[in-house]
Order: C-alpha cells, then structure tokens, then sequence
DNA sequence: TCGGTGTTGTCAACAGCGTTGGCAGTTTTG
DNA sequence: CAAAACTGCCAACGCTGTTGACAACACCGA
C-alpha cells in the first residue's frame, strides 16, 4: 500500500504488525470517509478507491463489511474516551456520566453514519472494554449494590446509544426526508378537522419548539435521579 | 390483482378506491413477509412474487420503498392501537402508559424487521396520529404543564422507541451474530490478564444475568417517576 | 544463491438490490 | 365509438457485497 521506499529497514515489522497496520489504515480512512460521504458513501469499492487499493483486497484485512464497521465504531469509542480524558478524583458520579452521554451524543451528531449502523451493536474491541470499565466503575461510586449498578449500567448506556442512535439514523436520510420529519407536526395537523386531536392540537406550539437534545438530557436525568434514589434508599 | 369474478357489480369501486384496496393487500403481504422472513427479506421482488405481481408494479402505488416502509409501520401501530384498546375511566395514567409501553416492545420483538426499520421515522399516518393523541392525553392526566407534558412525552415515545430498535435491529441480524452478542461477557473476559478491567470482572455474574426486557421497564419506570415528581412539584 | 511456499493485490464475475422507461392491453371518459 | 388514462410486464441500468482464479512479490530453509 504504497508503504515502500522507507530507507531506514530497522526492525522491519513482522508479517502480523503489517496486517495490524494497514487495519488501523483501512478504519481510519473508513471513519473518514463516513463522516464525509454519510453512510451510503461508506461501500467496499469506494474504501478501496480511498486508499488505493482493490476492494477485494479489504477482504484480506476483514472477514466481511460487518466485522469492518465494528473496527470503524471501536476507533469512535477510542476518540469518546480520548475526549472524556482523565477523570478528576472529585467529581460527582452523575457528573462523570452526563460528560460521558455527552461525548455519545455529540458522536452520533457528529459521525451520523458510524453511529448509526452500530447503535444496536458490541464492537468486542479493546475502546469497548475500556468505556464498560469506565461507566461500572463510575456507578459503583454511587454506592448502588452489585445488581443495581449493572442494571443501571444497562439503562444508561442503551438509552444513551438507543436516542443517541436515532438521531444519527434520521441524520442519515436524505435532506428531504430529514425536512419533512422535522416539519411534520404542523403540515399534519394544520390541515385536519377542528374537532380531530384536539390534545395534539392543544399542545402544538409546545410539540414543533421541542429539541432533541433536551429530550436526551431528560431520559439520563431521569436514569440518574432513578438511581441516585435507588442507592439513598439501600443506605438506610 | 385477481380481483375480477365479483358477479354482483353494485357499486363498483372507483379508481382511487382500488388503488386504496391494492395498497392495502401490498402492506399487509409486506408486513407478513418481514415477520415471517426477516428484514432481509423484505424486498420488492420478493413482496411482489407474494402478491403475483411484477415489481415494478408496486411502484404504482408507493413512490419508493421508503414510503412503503412507512405504510407498513403505520399498520403496525394500527394493530398495537388495537391491542392496547379502550383506555379504562379510572386507570392510573402511569399504568396506561406501561401497557403501552409493553405493546411496542411486544411489536418490536415480533415484527423485528419493521421495528428495526422504522424506530426513528415519522410515519405521518393515521395510527401514528392516533398514537400520539393517546400519548399525550394520558400525559395530560397527570396535572404537567404544557411544557413539561410534551417535553415527557417525547422522551417516553423516544426512549420506547429507541430501546425497543435496539432488539429489533439485534434480532434481525444473523443467529450466529445474536450468539456472540449475548455471549460477549464471558468470552472477552475470561481470556484476559487478571488484573485489567476488575470492576467489569467483579460484576460479571451480573453482567450475564441481566435481560433487555428488565432494562427497558427500568428506563420507563425512570421516566415515569420522574414525570410524576415534577407534576407533584408544580402542584405546591 | 536458489527454489519452494505462502502472502498480497488485481481482475472479472456472480447474484441480488432499488429503480426506470417503453410497450402492450385494458378500462374509463368525453 | 374514439381518445385518453391507467395497469401490468419486461428488460435494463447502475449499484451493492462477496468470491475465485491468477500473477507478482516476499520470505524461508537448503
């Protein structure tokens, strides 16, 4: 892959530490190309064209497209914690997790199409193992017992990815799409019967203002403050 | 569409009646073929062969695959409408919006290729119109402020929805695929350095146990506790 | 240094997908 | 009854993920 010329031969890498290379090389270009092109534009032939190479070559590094995207969505997890970075000795447990629903959220804004394709998934990969290690590790400060704090784990991480997920699949669609989506409330129900809904009609002004983000925040509020009575309650 | 050999003419249907009657047929056979054969199998050739029909056909009566998907997800809240039935006079409105709750979980897990497709689009029809009504009526019945009602009911539907696609997408992915998933535990761990990772290990006969049903009651319960503190809040 | 062996990358092809345009046959309409 | 509109079928386009054959290359023991 263009990776001759380098006159210096010391240490030439083993055969595996090629592999492993040209692996980071592919994910990363296909994280790239994700965030540029959005999903449709994430196909084997165009990866290949990225990095200059036959498309069937990536069959070499990968078993199949799925085991590819997993690697794509681990490299996003890694940047997640690189972002989150070191956490202070002091800070609250809800603080440590609402930095880290936010690091989700701002991936799935950002990378809609990596976001997107595995919100539903587990990656198996060394970014994943860490951010578990993390999240357990920051509930069991709460004092919750063994069972509650995985079972909040749960909740946190797939309301967080399961929300997180929708907006980046509705990011993915086309602009059209996207647009009619958003509008939706008030070309509906502007052209119905008075006498038809009347509580959505009631609430109209409320429902077409409302963001999502805000929605976001109330779901982990509420998973937090859920737990937070959980592990009050268990101290008595 | 064989739909000749009807002796009694009366009142034969008009043009845009049949192409209401064909539209329906094509979104029942796709809702049944996606149930029974996957979300992979669910395409137009094959929902044509179901209905003895060219493909192309069905371009007559959808613009595209999208808009049939659509369809298709309206029906099926139609049927969750169906099942969730008359709302009784003096249900507790938290109670109302658990059996709910329980019909798109109980959709996404037998029609996991339509919950997969569509948990986070509009349908825009008329059991989605319906839904929200009955949503955000229930909501309403609690005392929230306008705000604060749309504001919970977004994240109840968002968070349903979310969660609810996250099984779906899962169960429609390859058996082989489901396995490692649910297996990921034990399999990553337990080939591991002892010392890395201990929160994860320590939890890990919790890790295995838990079951996504319980986790998704216990984001609903979240939401709903929290939607009922602030309705008590606001009636000081 | 040589030859065998396994790896790497290319090319062509397969089956399937969503979608479109043209063309015949039928139904509705003026 | 003729004209216009609609219906359904066929073939095709461009695209997808994926596979197998084949040539060029790098490495390894003798």
């Amino acid at each position: 892959m263009a990776q001759d010329s380098a006159p210096a031969k010391a240490a030439r890498p083993s055969r595996r530490e090629r592999k492993g290379v040209q692996q980071e090389a592919a994910v990363a270009a296909a994280f790239e190309l994700a965030r540029r092109e959005g999903v449709g534009g994430l196909t084997m032939r165009r990866l290949g064209e990225a990095l200059n190479v036959d498309a069937s070559t990536l069959y070499r590094l990968f078993r199949d497209k799925d085991e590819l995207l997993l690697a794509v969505y681990d490299h996003a997890t890694a940047i997640e914690l690189d972002e989150i970075g070191e956490v202070p000795e002091d800070e609250h447990w809800q603080d440590t997790l609402r930095r880290i629903a936010d690091r989700i959220w701002a991936t799935a804004v950002h990378s809609p199409a990596i976001g997107a394709l595995t919100f539903a998934r587990t990656t198996g990969g060394p970014a994943e193992r860490r951010m578990v290690e993390l999240i357990l590790d920051t509930f069991s400060r709460s004092g919750l017992s063994r069972s509650a704090t995985v079972r909040y784990y749960r909740a946190f991480v797939d309301a967080a990815l399961g929300l997180a997920g929708q907006v980046a699949t509705l990011a993915t669609l086309d602009p059209e799409i996207q647009a009619k989506d958003a509008s939706s409330w008030t070309r509906i129900y502007a052209q119905l019967p008075d006498g038809e809904y009347p509580t959505a009609r009631a609430h109209i002004t409320e429902l077409t203002g409302i963001d999502r983000r805000a929605v976001f925040d109330v779901v982990i509020d509420a998973i937090l403050a859920a737990a937070e009575r959980e592990s009050l309650a268990s101290d008595l």
